[in-house]
DNA sequence: AGGCCGTACTG
DNA sequence: CAGTACG
DNA sequence: GCCT
């Protein structure tokens, strides 16, 4: 084992006799999300292709997601002294999933390439139109980025197994996929290829090493390892997207974010069919206290250690514990109620139930839900409310009476956190109220989350609250890699404000009015909320 | 070896 | 200050 | 945990 192909040459060692060999294909890469043309780069190499980063002559395949996004990469005279093929990226993607190349009849790119008047026409006729996705779509960026989007769904059903792995099967949520499905099929009869090319069925092939990968998260967060919790995480959001089923490690080699450690329990889950790792973790007493314990809301890794020390192991115990303060005793109090995830249409009823509250303090107030329901969850852990109102003043001391009321419609239960800023102007002039809110006419506890913006900074408190959590990091790795640092209050030039806190602020935010005017300022590719579930 | 989001409340 | 939370 |  000469380890003459270093890191260097990250080549997946090409396999003279894969099933691209002899290929020497050329990516359009517009429109495709950077994971999957990774996963796909590899693979193509892995199994005998060769990659060719401009179009020449040796060029036997072109791929692209469809006649728009290869339109807008090249021009139709090149095309039409292409002599090899044009085909869809789908036809990698079907050709992998079923392990062998799939007859390419069905995959051609549609581009009439005698028709010079407009681009992007040709149904390719008998060919079963290679989706002719892109000769009605405008905007090819975007809906191309909503189609590979729906690839991220699967995403999901891991955070809530995640989340909830003990008890609920977890709802899955759809709902994003029904959205664009519907839109992308307005007539096309499709041939089993194209319809893949619609949100993307998940087909949970290696939901074996998801599932595992997924317990190691809650276990290393319940530890206080959310580096390496983050780590599995990455992975998982990888691997769903790989279009086939990992039956050795040497298929995940080189893949983002998957190492020697995600390579070796891969390796032994396919084989064995568990991890041991896990499995020691499971039988672990302290493992287990400590993550239940975790669950409770206020309680994080040090105090769950300290509890464990203490020598309590069941909840039942903790509530004889006096050193808890009084918003984890009242995590502890509703751990059932809170764990219970509410359906999307009693938070919209909520939300409405909330806006008409609101409207009745202050006429013209805008009461947003924000959250994993903004998202389209079908379900959701908890309310995320964002607040603003458009003269851009009489937000200042609107919570406090807006809480007020809610208590006293008995919405509004109990309190967890509450803080003032908007009043003083100090700070960052977000209020902020966490606590505990009711369904009308039950008593089923539900966390709910409020913070009132001033009408300038919105946007940001917007984009922040809607999440999720993935994508702002993303933004504020990009706001710094720009020179700036975006936080939920605004987009600031990082070398001033950034060593010195929020409060002394001697510089203001920039000023963007929509969400969208951040993500273009910043050079991110616009999603919709429910487009956000990263 | 060291980074891995940025901020604010609680006690 | 450390711990916890929020997305 | 992964990455640089």
């Amino acid at each position: 084992m000469a380890p003459k192909r270093t890191k260097t040459n990250k080549n997946p060692s090409p396999e003279p006799n894969g099933m691209f060999s002899g290929m020497v294909v050329f990516l359009v890469e517009n429109g495709v999300q950077s994971l999957r043309l990774q996963i796909w780069k590899q693979k193509l190499i892995q199994m005998g292709a060769t990659i060719e980063t401009r179009l020449s002559k040796k060029i036997t395949h072109v791929f692209a997601m469809n006649s728009n996004a290869l339109l807008q990469q090249m021009d139709r005279e090149q095309l039409q002294r292409f002599k090899g093929r044009v085909l869809l990226f789908q036809w990698l993607e079907d050709s992998l999933r079923l392990g062998e190349k799939v007859l390419e009849d069905s995959y051609y790119v549609g581009v009439d390439s005698e028709g010079k008047g407009d681009p992007v026409k040709s149904p390719v006729k008998e060919s079963a139109d290679g989706n002719t996705s892109g000769s009605d779509e405008p905007s090819p960026q975007k809906k191309m980025r909503s189609s590979l989007e729906g690839l991220v769904d699967g995403a999901d059903k891991q955070n809530n197994a995640v989340k909830n792995s003990p008890d609920s099967p977890s709802s899955s949520d759809s709902l994003p996929f029904a959205l664009s499905s519907t839109i992308m099929s307005p007539r096309t009869p499709r041939t089993p290829s194209q319809n893949s090319s619609l949100p993307y069925c998940p087909p949970d092939l290696n939901r074996n090493i998801t599932e595992i990968f997924g317990k190691l998260i809650n276990i290393y967060r319940a530890m206080g390892d959310d580096r390496r919790s983050f780590s599995y995480y990455k992975a998982i959001t990888v691997i769903e997207k790989l279009p086939y089923k990992i039956e050795s490690a040497d298929q995940v080699k080189d893949l983002p974010g998957i190492g020697k450690s995600m390579q070796d329990h891969i390796q032994e889950i396919v084989t064995t069919g568990k991890l041991s790792k896990l499995e020691h973790f499971e039988t672990d007493e302290k493992v287990r206290a400590i993550s239940l314990f975790g669950e409770v809301w206020g309680i994080g890794p040090a105090t769950a250690l300290k509890l464990y020390e203490k020598g309590y192991r069941t909840l039942d115990d903790l509530k004889n514990d006096d050193s808890l303060t009084y918003a984890q005793k009242l995590g502890l109090k509703y751990f059932h109620d809170i764990r219970t995830r509410i359906p999307r249409n009693e938070v919209q009823e909520m939300e409405q139930l909330m806006q008409k509250a609101g409207e009745e303090i202050l006429p013209g107030v805008v009461i947003i839900c924000g959250g994993s329901y903004r998202r389209g969850k079908a379900s959701c852990g908890d309310l995320d409310v964002v607040i603003t109102h458009p003269d851009g003043k009489s937000h200042k001391g609107f919570l406090p009476r807006f809480v007020n009321h809610l208590k006293n419609m008995k919405f509004l239960r109990e309190d967890l956190v509450f803080s003032i800023h908007s009043e003083e102007g100090t700070d960052s002039g977000v209020d902020t109220y966490f606590g505990l809110c009711t369904y009308p006419g039950r008593e089923l506890r539900h966390r709910i989350d409020f913070k009132v913006y001033p009408r300038d900074i919105h946007a940001f408190g917007l984009i922040a609250w809607t999440g999720n959590d993935v994508l702002n990091r993303r933004l504020r790795l990009l706001a710094e890699s720009k020179g700036y640092r975006l936080d939920d209050t605004g987009l600031y030039l990082a070398t001033q404000a950034s060593g010195g806190k929020r409060g002394a602020k001697a510089s203001a935010s920039l000023k963007f009015d929509t969400e969208k005017e951040v993500f273009d300022f910043l050079g991110f590719p616009w999603l919709e909320p429910h487009e956000r579930n990263l």
